[in-house]
DNA sequence: TTCAGGATGTACT
DNA sequence: GTACATCCTGAAC
């Protein structure tokens, strides 16, 4: 299966976004250990013109650093203090824009992924747990076991320890569009139609 | 089923 | 000191 490349990333962030969608990310552990899930939620962060991104005109600081990075990179930050938020670093080098993954669904290794998330096998976790699986940010980092430690990775690189599969895209037809979650304080950005779902 | 509130720590003012 | 690209719990309905 084909590993998404650095040109993959080199678009407009909402082209990317969009993308995304229905392609695969492989996170392997230490072990050797590949978790796989595919991607049912996307929303595109764009320093630029965005005043929800981090890197808002081009703003740096310690931690918009790699928002600045090629193409292809991780962008992992701790959010309210207890919960990772995962983002492909997408456009030019110095241009600092990211997609944000929203959501997965599992489809390898969802019994150590369950771990990772409730303590439990997956077919031993409730309608409440399944419903609920990785359907978030922090959700999917707490499944994937990735938290800033990841910050910065190369996903282009074919066998390092977080890639992209080129999985099945989705159906443009199927992708809806609509407002990004919880940036209110954003003001007009607020309403921008950057978050992308299957 | 929905909703309010709290957890928790880092970045930035 | 304040805000934050969130999630879980428990109570009310």
């Amino acid at each position: 299966m084909d590993i998404l490349t650095q040109e993959f990333y080199a678009r407009d962030t909402r082209e990317v976004a969009r993308d995304l969608l229905g392609r695969e990310i492989v996170r392997v552990l230490a072990d050797g250990t590949a978790l796989a899930c595919r991607i049912t939620e996307t929303e595109a962060y764009i320093g630029r013109l965005d005043k929800a991104c981090h890197a808002y005109g081009y703003r740096h600081t310690p931690r918009t650093e790699t928002l600045f990075a090629p193409p292809g990179r991780t962008y992992l930050y701790l959010i309210y203090g207890m919960y990772h938020c995962l983002n492909f670093v997408t456009e030019a080098e110095g241009e600092p824009a990211a997609v944000l993954i929203r959501g997965a669904v599992p489809i390898e290794n969802g019994d150590i992924i369950a771990k990772n998330r409730f303590g439990c096998k997956e077919k031993d976790m409730t309608p409440y747990q399944q419903k609920n699986f990785l359907n978030g940010p922090g959700k999917l980092c707490r499944g994937l076991a990735l938290t800033r430690a990841e910050n910065g990775l190369d996903l282009t690189q074919p066998g390092g320890e977080l890639y992209v599969r080129s999985g099945i895209p989705s159906d443009p037809a199927a992708i809806h569009t609509g407002k990004r979650i919880g940036i209110d304080y954003a003001e007009e950005a607020a309403d921008f139609p950057w978050r992308f779902w299957t």
